[in-house]
DNA sequence: TAAGCGTGGGG
DNA sequence: TCCCCAAGCTT
């Protein structure tokens, strides 16, 4: 004999299989049957990121790497330059040996179970949901963002989303079991971050559009637009990059490439020095003379905002009399063209100061 | 555990 | 303009 809360629980399940049924967005990694390689790809992609931006970027990566073998085949810099833009570039590098490890550990194939997925570099409790659930029907909770929020109004819980996850968890495996047990829990866990995504949004939730507004504690209480609380900000630190884009004889700029660590880790950028601003500040230009090169005043400057930081990009410019001896200092740097330097891993404030992009 | 990691669009 | 964020993971 069902309690209550699992009949409750089984019309929600109902009611969100059905109406993703019908209001699944045609996005590119949604193909039927679903592929697990291209599952991944997008899921890794759509971490922290919007599916408009993902959009962007997908059907080009796919192309390119079309197959995990062929992503495991690729140089690292491939991969950086096909991500270039998404951020959270960590991301690139860890799908990168994911698909190494796919073809090492699993003969090529994408694992099926939860744990499998876990294991790959780069995939968590979330992503190993996803692809277990919505592509092999494997019995299995997911929680993201959107879940946790829907989740939360639905019992008129007033928590942060960070705060709760335990309890989404727990809330989203009854589900996903109930889901199982009727054959629809991919299109239930799916069509939870749907709903998330299109109507039980953030700000202004569409409630009169929702397949589980009459099942809804928040919506029956009116307190849908105060959940989830609002998590605590991130401290923001200022920072200055002081840019040197210095050009040879034939027209060719020098880049460098970044540390594996980091902001934009395996990057390429022109000759950059960061600081935090303020008296102490060393500064490139001083660094750059004593190169040999002759920096001119500030060019072009502009702030460029990331979740933890608020950057300054100075940008001067400079012509090298000995562009050899520019070559051997520090970090790892060539010589190239605009055409090479499109297709670097680039970040998009460095796209804009080496190619005039943005 | 909490901090670190990008980006461009929307309110 | 400014602040919020969006399909998280790693250390």
């Amino acid at each position: 004999m069902a309690s209550e809360r699992t009949k409750a629980e089984i019309k929600i399940v109902r009611r969100v299989a059905r109406w993703f049924a019908g209001a699944a967005r045609p996005l590119a990694w949604r193909t039927t049957p679903r592929d697990a390689y291209r599952s991944l790809v997008s899921e890794v992609m759509l971490q922290q990121t919007q599916v408009s931006r993902v959009l962007e970027k997908f059907d080009g990566f796919v192309a390119r790497f079309p197959t995990a073998a062929a992503l495991a085949r690729a140089d690292e810099g491939e991969v950086l330059a096909a991500w270039s833009g998404l951020g959270y570039y960590r991301r690139a590098r860890l799908l990168h040996a994911a698909a190494r490890a796919i073809v090492q550990r699993h003969a090529g194939e994408v694992p099926r179970s939860v744990e499998a997925l876990c294991e790959l570099p780069g995939v968590g409790r979330y992503t190993a949901g996803a692809i277990a659930s919505i592509v092999f029907g494997r019995d299995a909770p997911i929680v993201d963002g959107n879940v946790a929020r829907v989740l939360l109004r639905i019992s008129a819980r007033p928590l942060a989303t960070d705060k709760a996850m335990g309890w989404a968890w727990k809330k989203a495996e009854r589900l996903a079991t109930l889901a199982h047990g009727r054959g629809v829990v991919g299109g239930f866990n799916e069509g939870l971050m749907e709903l998330g995504a299109t109507i039980c949004t953030p700000a202004s939730p569409r409630c009169g559009s929702c397949p589980v507004a009459r099942l809804c504690a928040a919506r029956a209480k009116g307190t849908q637009g105060s959940i989830p609380r609002p998590k605590a900000r991130a401290a923001v630190r200022a920072m200055v990059c002081e840019v040197v884009v210095v050009v040879d004889r034939l027209g060719r700029l020098l880049v460098e490439r970044r540390g594996a660590g980091g902001m934009w880790g395996g990057l390429w950028q022109a000759p950059t020095h960061e600081h935090e601003g303020g008296a102490a500040a060393r500064n490139l230009s001083t660094l750059m003379a004593l190169q040999g090169v002759r920096v001119g005043r500030v060019a072009m400057e502009f702030e460029h905002a990331t979740t933890h930081r608020r950057v300054v990009f100075r940008v001067r410019r400079a012509r090298a009399a000995r562009p050899e001896s520019l070559l051997a200092l520090g970090r790892e740097r060539r010589w190239a063209t605009r055409e090479e330097i499109a297709g670097l891993g680039l970040s998009s404030a460095q796209r804009r100061i080496l190619l005039g992009d943005g």
